[in-house]
Formats: C-alpha cells, sequence, structure tokens
DNA sequence: CTGAGCACCTGAGGGC
DNA sequence: TGCCCTCAGGTGCTCA
C-alpha cells in the first residue's frame, strides 16, 4: 500500500476536484476487504471534503454519511474522464457531475470502503484504537517510550503497530530507523529515552519529506493526475539488499520479521 | 495484555 | 510459451 505519505498524496490530490455531487455509483465488484454494500446510497449526495486518520480516508459528504476507505496494499484513487476505458481492477466508479468519474482501482482487493453514519465515525471500530498521527504532537519520544516499555518484539514490527503509532508502513519502518541508527532487531523495550527522541524525530521527517516528494511509486501508486511520486529514488534502505549504502559504503543487509521484509545497514545502525 | 501465525487476493518476475 | 514458485506498500483475526 500505499503507506501514509501516499494516502495523504492522495487525499491532497482529490481535494480540487470538491465538491463534486455523486450523480451515479457502479459497483462492480462485491467486496474488497468487506462487502461493498451501501455505496450506491450515496447516489445524489456531494463529497464536501476528506480527512485522514492514519492510512484512512474519510471523505464526508452532504448526506451525513463519511465514506470510510482504505487503499490495502494496492488500491488507488483517480480521477479521470469518462472517456478512458475501463479496468479490470476499477471496481467503485462514482460519477460526478463534473463529468469526470472518481474510480477505485484495487487488483488485490485489500482495501476498503464503508458508508458510516458521520455521529458514528469516531466511535467505528476501525478507527476506535488507533494510536497517535505520527506528524502531529501526539506523537513524541514520552509517548514511544511509554507504549515500548512492555514490548520486548522488534522495535521495527512494534513501529508498524498501529497502537504505537499510525501510518508508519513497511517502507518507512526501515527508513526511518536506518535514519534514526537504530538497529530493526532490538528489542523494542530496550530503547533508551533518548533513542526515542531521536526515533520520533526520524519518523516524522522520513514520512514529511515522502509528502513533499509526492509519495514514492512503486507498483501500484500513482497520483491521481497520473503522474507519479519519486520518494523511491531516496530510500537509503529499503529494497536494496546487497547494495551499497549511501552513507559507508557497507552492502545493506535484509532480514525477515513478522513476515515482512526488513533492510538495514549493519555499519550505520550497530545496534 | 502480548506475540506468532494465518487469512484475504491478484499480478509480476525468475527459473526451468 | 507455459508452469511453478516466490514476493509484494496492510491489517484483522485466532490461538497460545
Amino acid at each position: 500500500m500505499p503507506e501514509l505519505p501516499e494516502v495523504e498524496t492522495t487525499r491532497q490530490g482529490l481535494l480540487p476536484f470538491l465538491p463534486a455531487k455523486i450523480e451515479q455509483v457502479d459497483v462492480r465488484a462485491p467486496k474488497l476487504r468487506y462487502p461493498l454494500q451501501g455505496i450506491e446510497q450515496l447516489t445524489g449526495s456531494t463529497f464536501t471534503n476528506i480527512e485522514r486518520r492514519s492510512k484512512y480516508l474519510l471523505f464526508q459528504t452532504s448526506s451525513h454519511t463519511t465514506l470510510l476507505s482504505h487503499l490495502g496494499m494496492t488500491g488507488r484513487f483517480a480521477v479521470l474522464d469518462s472517456s478512458v476505458p475501463l479496468a479490470k481492477a476499477d471496481h467503485v466508479i462514482f460519477h460526478l457531475d463534473t463529468g469526470q468519474q472518481l474510480r477505485y482501482h484495487d487488483p488485490r482487493r485489500f482495501g476498503i470502503m464503508l458508508p458510516i453514519p458521520t455521529v458514528e465515525l469516531h466511535e467505528h471500530p476501525l478507527l476506535v484504537n488507533l494510536g497517535p498521527e505520527p506528524l502531529t504532537n501526539d506523537f513524541t519520544a514520552t509517548t514511544l517510550h511509554s507504549s515500548l516499555k512492555n514490548r520486548k518484539t522488534p522495535i521495527k514490527v512494534a513501529l508498524m503497530d498501529s497502537k504505537v503509532v499510525v501510518g508508519v508502513g513497511n517502507i518507512y519502518a526501515s527508513e526511518s530507523l536506518f535514519r534514526a541508527g537504530i538497529r530493526p532487531t532490538r528489542a523494542a523495550n530496550k530503547l533508551s529515552k533518548a533513542e526515542c527522541t531521536t526515533l520520533v524525530h526520524c519518523v516524522k521527517e522520513t514520512l514529511a519529506e515522502a509528502i513533499a516528494a509526492g509519495g514514492s511509486s512503486l507498483k501500484d501508486f500513482a497520483h491521481t493526475d497520473g503522474k507519479l511520486g519519486y520518494f523511491q529514488a531516496q530510500f537509503n534502505v529499503y529494497g536494496r539488499a546487497d547494495k551499497p549504502c549511501h552513507t559507508c559504503g557497507t552492502p545493506i543487509e535484509k532480514l525477515t520479521q513478522a513476515q515482512r521484509s526488513t533492510f538495514y545497514c549493519p555499519q550505520c545502525q550497530p545496534r
């Protein structure tokens, strides 16, 4: 997926098209992660704003319903002219009063699209247990150190736990730990307060730079205007196994943690 | 509560 | 060209 920078880039890319009235909705798949029920009921209402919480996009509408959406691993929104041919994985099409279409495309269908009454949104099970937003003052060395204190799991695995901090996925977990000089295998509860200070700073910096660069584009992420982000050109370790570290030249190492690939520099991240 | 492992699903790429 | 295997940006669920 798209990690937080890609989700935020998507949000910012869609905002200029709002407000937009929904004239028709075509649902072309029975389900994504959850059944696609009730989406058609948005017909006639207007998308008024898009907010983001964690990697969820919250499409506010004029009908007191918020469309809660997640891009999963391969989801993508695009606003396209109706003359553009539909693709196989274009699962939900919103026909807008501008003549354009907001299309949700997701080959693996791990994404989410749920209409939720806006008054119930903040107590929704998918949102209620989320940890702090990484780019706000809710995410500090103090909160991180505290949430790690009973966690024997490796710091890289803990960083990807949405109860610790939201929005840090597999790429930016490795990249943030590289910047912080912390080895991903360190037990989370062994990080000092000073290391938490460094790590919080590096997570914020990495995510902010990625957003500024327009996100990274691997296989399935494209901007809503079809242009590609270029943060992937700045990866220090992700996907660079056996290649020389940009800082010291030592070959980058790859290992598996919680069934996900982790990359690090053994020299720059000594422990 | 934590941690380990599986589940969902398609497509791309490598080896033979 | 085809087949089989591995891997991929997420995260909710079950079970110990």
